[in-house]
DNA sequence: TTACACTTTAGAGCGCGCTCTAAGGCAACC
DNA sequence: GGTTGCCTTAGAGCGCGCTCTAAAGTGTAA
């Protein structure tokens, strides 16, 4: 499961630990057992995790999940808002991004000048 | 200070403590007394934290800073090396962003049939 | 048979980036 | 003089998200 995932086996043990995954089959020597369905939602976890949702949210998130199709409305709208932050994060980026190119630029003008100083 | 630059005093004086602030000069109370300078600089501090970069990396920019402009080109590779982590980061989050937006178009789909349903 | 590589658990530990506490000092106002 | 409110310090504490340890169990191969 950690390799098809890329999470590590103490982070899935983690993760069921908090209750973010449940309802892990185990075989006959008590061992997991993951399906194809755990892959899929571990792999949303991840998507979810990489764009920095907090854990306590992917748990609630998850806890609505396992109540089942009535929670739809509320998950979405949690997807909606966590879109929305991110939207928001990626402006905030490329703006600090046009401040590291500016200063970029004003090092290589200096880098420039320091050269052209040494030719003299 | 603080009201200047958005961040808590004891933020500020963290980032002294750790050396990414340097040369504050003290009045005769003994306390802080920041320059338009120690300002700008704090500010720059922010740009580079709001992209997420360790704090042991500004605390190598700032070292490299404080010996003068003979390092400017190895700050210029820094912060392009960061630039374009920054760069990768925002495409990951572009391509999670799709598949957030794919399940929520998903959950709509849900939330139209459950509705269909209830109206037969 | 014995070693190896994996699994299990509860709980401890860690790195990060702050954030706060405690104890004390100084300036201004009532 | 006393209170308020800010400043100083060293060092403790915290929330996050893992990551690891220790001790035990199991299946496979030499």
């Amino acid at each position: 499961m950690s390799a098809l995932t890329g999470l590590s086996p103490y982070t899935l043990r983690y993760y069921e630990k908090i209750g973010l995954l449940t309802g892990i089959a185990r075989n006959d020597q008590g061992y997991r057992d993951y399906t194809e369905q755990d892959a899929e939602w571990v792999r949303f976890l991840k998507v979810l995790r990489e764009m920095d949702i907090p854990i306590h949210e992917m748990k609630r998130y998850s806890d609505l999940r396992s109540q089942g199709p009535s929670t739809v409305k509320e998950r979405r709208a949690m997807l909606e808002a966590h879109r929305d932050r991110v939207a928001r994060q990626m402006e905030r980026l490329e703006e600090n991004m046009g401040k590291v190119r500016d200063k970029i630029k004003l090092y290589k003008q200096m880098e420039k000048e320091s050269e052209a100083g040494r030719t003299e």
